[in-house]
DNA sequence: TTTAGAAATAATGTCGATACTTTAATGCCA
DNA sequence: TGGCATTAAAGTATCGACATTATTTCTAAA
């Protein structure tokens, strides 16, 4: 059972590398190259590239193939954004429906990150705790109960990621992590203590200090 | 230029096929059909339906090819709901952001729809109504200004589409529609005056009717 | 430098080989 | 005979190889 056709696989392992910058944006993205990399065919290869035009991380020029898509800064503040008013809603809706399983996954997955916070240092596996990171705020979100909701959520979530990467690197050990902390446990309590507006406040600056710092980067 | 490969182009009529309904939800979608059908190669055929499948309008099962995503009531209400969340924030944005060209779209959209009402009668044509009923609501979201949030919404719309036509045809000469010129009319007020409650209420009232009928009929 | 033509490179689609799933048929045993 | 498992056959999906067509690069003359 489930045995996933060659497609199904690399589309996964396409899209990693793109988010993690293997494939720089604007990178051109040749058949040949590709087959030789994954070791695959070039149908294959081609159904999975579709797929990711359709999520908007890679680009189709007819006749010209695929590139990846290119960042900007106005895509960047864009992205950042919608997400930050999308998990508003998210936090709002789960605030007035979460029921008490909900609190305590939220409870588990903060103490986990904080638990974990050492991956933070100049010397931490950064993505183990992005990881960590986003099954906590997770599970805030997903107690607003709509597939919809979460779904274009987690699409803007990876849509962000090659930025987010970005911003982790420019982070590793560095004090912006400690404020970062101090943001969860706030958050923490707003969304115990059933306090909508608070919680919506704190989540929306909470995924918009990324964009700032990042447009003084760009 | 713009010479389109036969994925690109079967990709638009596959998907129009399957929201008008030519292809029933749960409907299996055969290679050798779908290749007497459209005229093209397994290959470009698969390239196509990967996308639906991203798209959320075809699943596919692996080695036992595609179909058509069934449909249900819980869908139909999650994906109403989500709607009217998303295109209240757009239009709150909208009010808060839109210059004097935006009104002016506005107006000049909703004089095109109210000069076609007569589209709506029982023997109207109620796709062509439903196309200039879109750009009216289009011409109120885009003033929010983020290519990001204008994509989910549109990417809810099409989602939709698949229940929409079961109302507009359950609704063919129908007296609703009739309520829904009136809520067009008060919509136009609400956002011209600038009251973004008021239109956010309004807009998201105006979104659920089609649900709250379907949910009846379904 | 510019440009026309030719060669190389690359994308696209068709076809056929292989592997998997579904259906039909057969045989076994109560 | 009826129910059930096993096996054979038919029908599909999937993938890689090759042929075709388009684009890009290279070359050489003006």
């Amino acid at each position: 059972m489930a045995l996933e056709n060659s497609a199904t696989k690399v589309l996964q392992v396409v899209k990693q590398d793109i988010l993690a910058g293997v494939f720089a944006p604007g990178h051109k993205l040749k058949m040949s190259a590709l087959k030789e990399r994954y070791h695959v065919g070039v149908n294959p290869l081609r159904e999975a590239l579709s797929q990711l035009v359709v999520m908007q991380l890679v680009q189709v020029q007819d006749q010209r193939g695929y590139r990846v898509c290119p960042v900007s800064q106005s895509e960047l503040i864009d992205i950042y954004d919608t997400r930050a008013r999308i998990e508003s809603l998210c936090v709002g809706l789960a605030i007035e429906r979460g029921d008490q399983q909900w609190e305590a996954d939220i409870v588990a997955a903060a103490y986990r990150l904080q638990a974990n916070a050492s991956l933070l240092q100049a010397d931490g596996d950064l993505q183990s705790w992005e990881q960590l990171h986003q099954q906590f705020h997770y599970a805030i979100a997903k107690g607003c109960g709509s597939k919809e909701l979460l779904r274009v959520r987690l699409d803007l979530y990876e849509k962000a990621s090659r930025y987010r990467n970005l911003w982790l690197q420019h982070n590793a050990g560095h004090a912006a992590f400690d404020v970062n902390q101090k943001e969860h446990e706030q958050l923490v309590c707003a969304v115990l203590e059933r306090d909508i507006k608070a919680a919506q406040s704190l989540i929306s600056k909470h995924i918009l200090v990324p964009s700032h710092v990042l447009q003084d980067l760009l």
